[in-house]
DNA sequence: CAAGTGACGTAGA
DNA sequence: GTCTACGCCACTT
């Protein structure tokens, strides 16, 4: 996978241009790249990820819509919502508070 | 070239 | 509030 302007990497660009306590979801961030029913494809992009090592992708800042975590807990669900607890983001009731670190408050 | 897959999204019941 | 069904995209085999 060496391939240089792959849609993925575009996902990763992005998700890595995400500031620190601010969270997208996988529709925001395939919108933002021109695809917004390509929330699928940005969620396979994220997984990659899970097993790479170096990556420098903070992919914890990305949840599904509503601002819930669709990760599995084994997959990395755990650490995505300590690390964004970690990162001064509110939860509400399981869910990321989006009204509070969504794209534009 | 075709089919299958997956960390989604929305709508309806 | 919950669950089901369909549609969409990009990547792999």
């Amino acid at each position: 996978m060496g391939q240089g302007d792959s849609f993925f990497e575009q996902v990763y660009e992005l998700v890595r241009g995400i500031p620190e306590g601010r969270v997208l979801t996988y529709g925001q961030v395939a919108g933002l790249l021109g695809v917004p029913q390509g929330a699928r494809a940005v969620g396979w992009a994220l997984h990659g990820l899970t097993s790479k090592r170096e990556h420098r992708v903070p992919w914890h800042r990305v949840v599904a819509a509503g601002g819930c975590i669709s990760l599995p807990a084994g997959a990395g669900g755990r650490r995505q919502r300590e690390r964004l607890r970690a990162e001064g983001v509110g939860f509400k009731r399981g869910r990321v508070d989006l009204a509070r670190h969504g794209l534009e408050p």
